[in-house]
DNA sequence: TGTTTAGTACTAATTAATTAGTATGCGACC
DNA sequence: GGTCGCATACTAATTAATTAGTACTAAACA
């Protein structure tokens, strides 16, 4: 009935982020990181990392007795896919008005937009 | 144990849009309205707008027999806090990466860089 | 060797989100 | 006046997301 995500969901993406961090990680080691921040369980993260390798986030190998995790896919796509969504869901496909909510709430200056429209037209054409 | 979302859900901002296009509703027109992108129950779209009462999202009034839903707040600080949550949960607060993903995505060209950089300096100065 | 340690597997509980059924009331219409 | 339509109230079921406990295993070590 209630539709699964389809994109990375809150802690899925706390987890992608150290991960990504990392490299790679044992659950341990993202157990470690997330307790730096807030409380959580050790099996808490495992269930969740095992959760992410069903959904194609994550990848394991065996190395010893531990499991070693890995992206399964770079983390500019997951988060790019997560912009588009967002961007689809909230602004209905059309990225100009996030745009204008960046700028008027002070998040983007002039200038950054200038750095980036430099960066979209690298030398000299569009 | 699993906390509520601090912004709109799915399906709430999908109610949320036809209001605040509407200006009021009552919840016959909004079932109407969704019922044109996809199938629901009318008493789906009755509870969801009574969540949206009880978030303070959704006023309503009696007019006759029914309740008239306006808006409790304005479209862009609603949108606005939900940019706000997304720029802070994927990007840890910062909005320039976000911005070179919609670039780097083909979402924005830059004519619309510079057409909102004009805006962000309406004259003269910053 | 026996015990502590660190790992996974399995199980399960909770909650928000989503969806919708059933009951009930009231006004309109025949 | 009876019935039909439309409104709400109340109830409930399902699922994804989140959290974590318990059991079991094997290595490490004293």
């Amino acid at each position: 009935m209630r539709p699964p995500s389809t994109t990375l969901t809150g802690q899925e993406l706390e987890i992608m982020k150290i991960v990504w961090e990392r490299g790679s990680s044992t659950v341990r080691e993202v157990y470690e990181t997330m307790l730096e921040r807030r409380k959580v369980a050790y099996t808490t993260v495992m269930t969740m990392m095992k959760i992410l390798e069903q959904k194609k986030y994550l990848k394991k190998t065996q190395v010893e007795r531990a499991h070693v995790y890995r992206a399964a896919q770079p983390k500019g796509k997951v988060i790019g896919a997560m912009v588009r969504e967002f961007v689809n869901r909230v602004f209905n496909g059309s990225a100009e008005p996030l745009l204008v909510h960046l700028v008027e709430e002070g998040d983007l200056t002039r200038e950054d937009l200038e750095e980036i429209a430099r960066l979209r037209k690298p030398g000299r054409h569009t």
